[in-house]
DNA sequence: CGCGATTTGTGCACGCCTTCACAAGCGCCT
DNA sequence: AGGCGCTTGTGAAGGCGTGCACAAATCGCG
């Protein structure tokens, strides 16, 4: 799922850490885990069962347990998981005790409303840099934050601690500024440009493409037309009913 | 990676359609497949390899060949695939020759980026409609388009036969939002809000949560700042190496 | 103290996806 | 016309992820 591959130094018996290495997939998971604990844990559930916490997250009870399993027995037979301790649990796999601290680069359309986000606030980022290589942009304020020029992001890095860069410039801008991000030592880069970028090994790359999802929705819409089209299939019209639960 | 299930009607033998059914994981490389082809059509290119184009969408070569074997044959041995016809048939398996229209619900921070983010115009997609239920921001407009209250959805979407339908409210809103869209008729659902969708059959949901992004980069920044803190394996120190490509 | 109800943790089988490796096909050059 | 190099398309194998179904474990109650 991830565009890069992980260095991950399969061959060391020796030095065997405690980190747990989890399934791709459920490390993609947790996330959703979370926010559903959280949710719970405000509405005052102090335990919940794997089926309840399942439906919160919207998968199946079966796989959460197995994801849950490979973090260890938190969970109590006969009663459920405790909704704090799992939070706890979650959170620090994840490395969320440290609220860590992200570069935005880019303040256009996009950037703008990603550095005005409080969801990333609000589950354990800090942006603390704006960057753009428009002068137009830069010395101005985003939440309370300046808007810097790229040229500083170097230093930046380093004076800030920032380990996550987020690209939200032009796709033709964003291979240099990863390139800067990664020299800089950012390790971690989430990318909203349209273009595959290529990273040093070790370096990890996530990529949100929005134009994407939609075209994946405009396949199935026309596979789903191209069906009710048919003259022997027709399926129920505008494929409403109740809505279960 | 869908969230919810197709409506897909297996048992069909008679009406036999000839559309093609795509492993979804092939559905959702395709648009990157498609944005790399533009991008070798704009630069001159008649033809490309597989390789060529593996590269360019950042996959592997056999998974590509693989993928668009799955279309039908449109390449040719000894000389690659025609970068022109190659675009029509992805076009038009994903649906996008005709201008899908799109609803946008909640014009936010988030909302008001992505109603003025041009990926989605130059990609196939029209926003033809904004609504948010902040009487505020009724009637102002964005990007040359007016703001309409939420009790408009339902006959906006018949009026402009809108099919897809953006959810950018705060999650509380989201699932009421999703029950009036899917009332209105539209089948297919982006949802950036953080939570749970619950539709009928037949209408697919897709969510992107941006936080959710970063908490899977910080994890990975965990794991890898646990190796390397470890005594007996210290990589190298901050994995820049020469950029490949 | 024992029993039943409940819920976790997991062995197992199945299916999807990826990747390798190679035969088949196409164009070009001689 | 024939052969050679290049590239596609695909059979087969392996790995990963999912979901079922059940044994193990815990709590509460009589």
């Amino acid at each position: 799922m991830s565009q890069q591959r992980h260095g991950n130094t399969p061959g060391n018996p020796g030095a065997v850490t405690a980190f747990p290495d989890l399934p791709e997939a459920t490390i993609a998971r947790l996330p959703e885990y979370l926010r559903a604990l959280h949710n719970l844990a405000e509405s005052g559930s102090d335990t919940v069962s794997s089926e309840g916490l399942a439906a919160a997250a919207g998968v199946n009870s079966a796989k959460l347990r197995k994801d849950l399993s490979h973090l260890g027995s938190y969970g109590t037979r006969g009663v459920g998981y405790d909704v704090a301790l799992l939070i706890d649990q979650v959170e620090y796999i994840l490395g969320l005790d440290e609220r860590r601290a992200v570069a935005l680069v880019g303040v256009g359309n996009l950037g703008h409303a990603l550095a005005g986000y409080d969801g990333f606030a609000s589950r354990g980022f800090r942006i603390v840099a704006l960057f753009d290589a428009d002068a137009e942009r830069v010395g101005k304020p985003i939440n309370g934050l300046l808007v810097r020029h790229i040229d500083e992001l170097g230093r930046a890095v380093v004076e800030e601690g920032i380990t996550i860069g987020v690209i939200a410039t032009p796709a033709n801008a964003a291979q240099g500024v990863a390139d800067e991000l990664v020299a800089a030592g950012v390790t971690s880069i989430l990318n909203f440009a349209p273009c595959v970028l290529s990273v040093p090994a070790g370096v990890d790359v996530r990529k949100v493409d929005l134009a994407i999802e939609l075209q994946i929705l405009s396949f199935h819409e026309h596979r789903k037309a191209s069906l009710t089209a048919l003259p022997g299939g027709r399926v129920d019209e505008s494929g409403i009913e109740a809505v279960g639960s």
